[in-house]
DNA sequence: TCTGTTATTGCAATCGATTGCAGAGCCGGA
DNA sequence: TCCGGCTCTGCAATCGATTGCAATAACAGA
């Protein structure tokens, strides 16, 4: 009776309305709210194994499908989170969002992810998420002192970060030790004989930015160097380009490094240009290390020494702390660290003279 | 101060919920309806000036925030796209979501990316999309023959192809001149004065590697070879090992091959393996020719020749396309085909012997 | 002054699922 | 035979927004 008079109503009446859970309870005589409880495996207890066995198969038979917005909309939970990529192009991203999604998937949830390109404000695209109600949120974005954070404070929506940390340490993160990453960059070219060793750093206010610049001159100090004899430039900004420029200007100092240590693989591919642009020979002349051990250094000429950090698990440790911090929102905030690992290529060899 | 009033409060008692569209009609003294109506662009003529601008204030003022949720249940449309991809981690990937998702969320809409790897049935995934109530699916999955189209015209999804088509070409998709590409690769080598030119083809049940495959014939017909002089070796995936594999095939023929071209960048790598293991030299022995122009393959060694498509053209082309079937669902089927450049590099040289 | 518009706004049903509460039926024990 | 307790199911309210329809007011024309 019903579907006629919609198909006279309207346009799009022809395709069969999908199966909701009344005509599932029609069909076997039960109210809603049955077959509600006896598809939901939390609340199937309650409901008499016949009864739920009839209804399942009700269910298969009409293809029925749960309707998440309408769940959502009773239980506050969309089922959704969000990720704000700072670009998804970027070869060290993939490897990270994989990790999150699958997690996340396996979990029941799905992801959003949003390149936090060009377009307008952070702020914007967060809000948007909001509005479409995302239990949690993933940052891959924030920079050392982010508005953004706060924004979710006020929200009250639970967000991790990943591959960052924030300034003040209260946030939840998953990220690689950086610390830990350049001490093995630097130890190794020590190990090789090097005694000038440069550092093309990231930009500052990002926190791999400045923490493995801090670890590199940590390092440097403890294997003794004088710190003039480990300059460091800084890039200002996660591409080859800027990691030429400032491979340059290392490159242009008095007494020139032997070897250069850069925050990141994209900057490490400058750092070749820049050696290129003057002639010098790698790892002849400069011995250079990367970092993130992106996907296709090794194939680069020369093969690129880096150090390897774990991305996919990153991704999948972040995506566990967020679902624990949605689950008990009172949870201690946790800093999970992974340890890297330095993987030796054709980049870096033995300095002696 | 805020967070020790939270804690106290309870875990999650103290943030206040989201405000409804209830809470800014009480403060403004109307009815629901009438806020509903005064922020939304289509109905905002049906209320009086002043009105509406005092709305929009209070919304403002509390910060008001429409639910996704509640408006995708009352209209159906969810406002959500899902996205089914191979391998998210696949370099060639992320450039065309770029374009998906920055086109649909200029339109107001949110992608979700869902990566099809060794996970569950692509079924399986496809109906937890749907359940989620996505208006329509981008897929950059399908093989020729595929369940999963039958499945999404079952349930009445707007449907899109993106760097494949389907063998009856009954859905509309956005890729590559595929014929066009083989056609540059071969007119470059034969220009070259190579006159033996393998094929190293992708997965034929694939339209790239079926499509790329015939225009190879084609274009080395019209070029005037003979079919011996251009023998093929199929890849039985889109992998640099499998590229190895085949590519060693390629080079154990009676009268090798001067020159190779690859379905695919990664399978191209795989070919440098393969000269790599027979002590061969590229290009001065062998010739190769990539396709698609992935990230980083001008870095490698030496430089890959490749046929650069369009991805990120790609992308918007399918989202576009996309959001038109969903606007009109009686839009005639469109195949938007998108030209090829190639890119000269170092791993291609003359031939002349 | 009366009638017919037109411009605004309110009312209430609805989308699909969840869940607290209540009622029905049944069992065993006293 | 009656009652407490248990299991299972139905009822109805609810989540937040949209929208057809009705109601009101204001206003123009006769």
């Amino acid at each position: 009776m019903k579907r006629p008079m919609r198909s006279v109503t309207g346009p799009r009446a022809a395709a069969s309305p999908r199966p909701t859970i009344k005509d599932v309870a029609a069909r076997c005589g039960v109210h809603p709210s049955t077959v509600s409880r006896a598809l939901s495996p939390a609340m199937k207890h309650l409901v008499a194994d016949d009864v739920a066995a009839r209804i399942q198969a009700a269910a298969n038979a009409i293809g029925y499908r749960l309707n998440m917005a309408a769940k959502g909309l009773r239980t506050g939970r969309s089922g959704l989170i969000g990720v704000l990529a700072p670009d998804i192009a970027d070869p060290g991203f993939p490897p990270v969002l994989s990790g999150i999604a699958d997690h996340l998937n396996a979990e029941g949830y799905a992801t959003i992810v949003v390149d936090v390109g060009s377009k307008g404000s952070e702020q914007d695209l967060v809000d948007r998420l909001i509005a479409r109600g995302v239990d949690g949120l993933v940052l891959a974005t924030v920079t050392l002192r982010d508005d953004v954070v706060q924004h979710c404070q006020d929200a009250a929506l639970p967000v991790v970060l990943v591959n960052r940390v924030d300034a003040a340490g209260l946030l939840p993160s998953a990220a690689s030790d950086d610390a830990a990453g350049m001490r093995l960059a630097v130890e190794h070219l020590v190990g090789l004989g090097h005694q000038r060793i440069g550092h093309v750093a990231g930009p500052q206010h990002i926190s791999t930015g400045a923490r493995r610049r801090a670890g590199f001159e940590a390092s440097v100090r403890d294997a003794g160097l004088p710190a003039r004899h480990a300059p460091i430039e800084i890039a200002d900004a996660y591409t080859r380009a800027a990691g030429r420029e400032a491979a340059l200007r290392l490159l242009a100092r008095r007494t020139r490094p032997t070897a250069i240590v850069a925050a990141n693989d994209l900057l490490a591919l400058g750092v070749y240009d820049a050696l290129a642009a003057r002639g010098l020979a790698c790892p002849g002349d400069v011995s250079v290390v990367g970092h993130n051990d992106m996907p296709f250094v090794d194939l680069v000429s020369p093969p690129l020494t880096t150090v390897r950090i774990a991305q996919r698990d990153m991704g999948e440790a972040a995506a566990r702390l967020l679902l624990a911090r949605i689950a008990d929102r009172g949870v201690v905030d946790d800093h999970i660290v992974l340890a890297p690992q330095i993987i030796i290529r054709g980049s870096t060899s033995a300095w002696e003279r």
